[in-house]
Parts: C-alpha cells; sequence; structure tokens
DNA sequence: CTTGACTCCGTACTGGAGTACGGATTCTAG
DNA sequence: CTAGAATCCGTACTCCAGTACGGAGTCAAG
C-alpha cells in the first residue's frame, strides 16, 4: 500500500494531518526528519504515515504530546509500566475535568431552565446567580 | 463591611484573585481603572470586589471572560434573551466536551483495566490500541 | 522553457487566561 | 529617616497544540 517515499505534502495527505503539523512534531522530536538532498526536498518513509497516525490515535485517547512522545521511546513489550502510569494518570485528569464540566452543565442548565420559565416575570436567573443574589 | 477605598493589593486579597489578574481585566475591559493621582497609587472603590467576584462566578459556571464582559454589559432585567443565550451557547460546548471526556475516559479506563489483568503475559493493550493493532 | 504548486526555514502568531519581569516610584512601619 | 513592601507600566512569557507567514528555492506538467 504505502510502499514509496513520499514528500511532505502527500505524507499529510496520506496521514490526514497538516504539513505545519508534521514540521511540529518533527521540532518536538515525535518524528524524525528524514536528511534533505542538496537544496532539495525530503523524502519521507512509508512508515512514517503509521508513526503519525499513532501519535493521532493517542490523542484521540487524551494523551499529550509528551505523553506520546514517551510512548514512543518505549521498546514494545517493556513498558507495560510506563504505558500504564501514562494512561493512569490521564485517566485521572480527564476524571476531574468531567466532575468540573459536570457541575458546570448542571447548574448552566437549571438556569437555562429557569430561564425559559419565568417568562419575564422574575430577574434574570443566569444574572441573579452570577451576581451572586440568588441560591 | 467594605467600604473604604483599597489599594491593587488589598483588592486582590479580598476578591481573591492575583494584583496581576487584575490587571488583565482591566485591559480587557472588564474592570474599570480608576484615576490615578499624578505619581500615585489608584484607589479602588469597595465595589470593584464585587464585581471581580462576579467575574469568578461566571466563569465557575464556564462562561469565558468575552461572554462575561457581555453579561457585565447588561442592564438589569433587560438581558434575559442575551444571557440566555450565552448560557446555552456555553452548555452546548460544555456537552458537547461532556461527550469527548467521556469517550477517552471510558476507553482508557477500559485499557487500564485490561493492562492490569494481564500481567505481562500479553503484549502490552494501550500501546496495541494506540499502534492500531487491537480492536 | 514557463508557471504554478510545493517545499523549505525560521520566526511569529492563535486561542484563552492568566503570570512574570525589570526598573522606577510611592507608601508606611519601625 | 530608612528600608522593605507595594505599586506602576509596558512588555514578554506560560500553557499546549498547532497554524501562518514571507521570501527563496525546487519540482513537474504543459
Amino acid at each position: 500500500m504505502e510502499s514509496q517515499p513520499l514528500r511532505i505534502g502527500a505524507l499529510a495527505k496520506v496521514a490526514k494531518v497538516g504539513v505545519e503539523t508534521i514540521r511540529y512534531y518533527q521540532r518536538r522530536g515525535l518524528l524524525a526528519e528524514p536528511g534533505k538532498p542538496l537544496g532539495g526536498q525530503r523524502s519521507y518513509p512509508p512508515e512514517a504515515a503509521e508513526r503519525l497516525r499513532f501519535i493521532k490515535r493517542a490523542q484521540r485517547l487524551g494523551l499529550t504530546l509528551e505523553d506520546i512522545a514517551v510512548l514512543l521511546k518505549l521498546n514494545d513489550g517493556t513498558g507495560h509500566v510506563k504505558a500504564r502510569q501514562l494512561a493512569t494518570h490521564r485517566l485521572e485528569e480527564i476524571e476531574a475535568k468531567l466532575a468540573d464540566l459536570t457541575a458546570m452543565r448542571d447548574v448552566l442548565k437549571k438556569l437555562v431552565s429557569q430561564c425559559e420559565h419565568s417568562a419575564g416575570r422574575v430577574p434574570c436567573p443566569i444574572i441573579q446567580a452570577v451576581a451572586g443574589t440568588k441560591a
């Protein structure tokens, strides 16, 4: 399938990322930067696309680029503990954020609902809540 | 209670924000900047603390500073519709983010659990998921 | 060959909400 | 009065993950 060397634009297209994103990942050390022919253009191995997909799959799990850099350095089979630490840490953060957002959602939902049912007969519940003049 | 004019550090302390935060809100137009005696220091009215509290309460509901700037401009009682729009919009965003994070949480939780129960006998499920070699 | 698309490179910018800094000045407790 | 804390001001920086830009050079289709 992906057996030809690619230039950066083609790699970006195949991996569904931006060219600038690839350059950024190279600067971050997440992706190797092939040598450049003198005054020429770089040629990327087909495997680079798979590496980009790895990065994006990990991001979709909530891992940061720093986490992903660590994961990419693990030797397959020898990094259970580290991978689990990363995942666990990120899981904790996600759960904390979920709790925050859930609380916000609940309050907002209630205030919006009250607003909708008040039809202008009482002071705005949203503003009152923010103004601190409402329980 | 808060009847004395305050200097910025005292205001920050009373409102539980940073001095730099106050300056930032002033630059953003969220808080008025009192006139300054020539070569002297500004004196804030006690009401400034309440305004800062308003801002922070709104932030805790998930509103952005831009949202809050709008809210602060509404005349009490005349801004139902706008306040509700802001709240509704933010509610939608929070709900979308909740959905994302929930999905992430669920996958991560499963992978971490699998990792814990595999005791090194299978390839790392976390790495495999990210590598795309696992359902 | 020509021209337009693409690549390169280094720097700057974006989003949003702060936070820090350096140097000068003011304020106040001791 | 002195010295240290606080204030001022304008600019830069942080967090994180990109994204954009300008100018120069390369590539490839027509």
